[in-house]
DNA sequence: ATTTAGTTTTACATGTTGTCAAATTAAATC
DNA sequence: GATTTAATTTGACAACATGTAAAACTAAAT
């Protein structure tokens, strides 16, 4: 009862060149996924204006993605990538101190000035849609625990985890897109945040900040 | 000659009854408009779902709310009604201070934590969809003016358009948003956003004074 | 009893996502 | 250069959601 799938002698085949354009493709959808995220908004988002921006077919799309949800996802990783997981290990490495949390600061609001309404279109998804919001709630607790190193190496007392959620929060994308919209500047309001993380290390118990 | 267009003698109707009972279905659509939103996301809310929820048929919806989008500016409505634009003008009447500060903080605060999910996907659809961006950032304007009035109460000097930027952004709900779901308590976020708040009006001017 | 108007039913058109199989094409191998 | 390989394209299809339209139905008002 040998079963003989007869299999069909098969010759070595490596991709080569080819994988090089399935990379370009990839990166021209998403270059095109972040551009009409950011231009239209989700909705008008759909396969087949992304195919034919990004100049390829439709269920090309599908066979690198999966599905839509595939591209989105893709989306983020990339936005993940740019943001500088790297830089977060140079604030980290960084003596703890004001410059640290000038750093910190800096860091995220830079980020979140670079890709401002792509960002908001982003957190939207998350907001709206279980499915992703796991993804963002992720990233934030891994700022979270940044902001609570930043602030315990700015030595305070029992109160820094209280203190560790105001830092984080306050350099949430959110808060930052706010002041940006209030104030019209992405330069003010970095300069804003900082003054609000400020006051909340140096806040009540009487420690000030490092001097 | 005269084109006799045989007007059928409508007899007069007076709907009484049946008004309310188009009222009903109205509320019992937005309620399963509101929970189905809140617990299952923006994608999974379907006129079908609603329908079935609501107890009536797809076509009454769009009978009585014309699209989908219809729908969700209802449920904004409903929202900004509960909001309490009456507890505003109550807190724009009172004497200028701290104590405006803390009611201003206080209204803003109670509302977020009282939908906070609901709204978590309101303001989601905004950043989402252009169509509806206008809608939330109008909102916003109105809370950045009244925050104006707060600090302009507290007599700043040339800071107050800075400082009733930062108020805005702190008493937005992404900012309350992510303070309760760093510290885990809506009654701690509330605590902090006055915090932060009184820092805010309280600071010297953000560039150094010159020293 | 009749009229009125909202609701339901039924049907259809459109657009989007997702899947599938065969045809096509370009690169890699011989 | 001929053949093999695998991605891409093409064309077709199913499933589902939104939106529209007209006739049948129903309950309230007259």
């Amino acid at each position: 009862m040998t079963k003989q799938p007869r299999e069909p002698e098969k010759r070595p085949y490596d991709l080569g060149k080819r994988l090089e354009q399935m990379d370009e493709s990839r990166a021209a959808i998403l270059r095109a996924a972040k551009a009409q995220l950011t231009a239209k908004g989700y909705p008008q988002l759909t396969m087949v204006s992304l195919a034919a921006e990004s100049g390829v077919t439709r269920q090309t799309i599908h066979n690198l993605f999966g599905t839509k949800t595939g591209v989105l996802e893709a989306v983020f990783d990339l936005i993940a990538l740019d943001s500088g997981m790297e830089r977060m290990r140079e604030v980290m490495t960084q003596p703890p101190g004001d410059a640290q949390l000038v750093k910190f600061v800096g860091i995220f609001c830079g980020f979140w000035a670079r890709n401002r309404l792509l960002l908001r279109r982003v957190h939207g998804i998350g907001a709206i849609d279980p499915e992703f919001g796991g993804v963002i709630e992720a990233r934030n607790r891994r700022r979270l625990m940044a902001a609570a190193r930043v602030v315990q190496g700015l030595g305070s007392g029992g109160e820094s985890k209280r203190r560790a959620a105001k830092l984080a929060a306050l350099t949430s994308f959110e808060f930052f897109d706010a002041l940006a919209e209030n104030c019209g500047s992405e330069a003010e309001a970095e300069a804003m945040v900082l003054e609000q993380a400020r006051a909340a290390i140096s806040m009540d118990d009487g420690r000030g900040p490092s001097k």
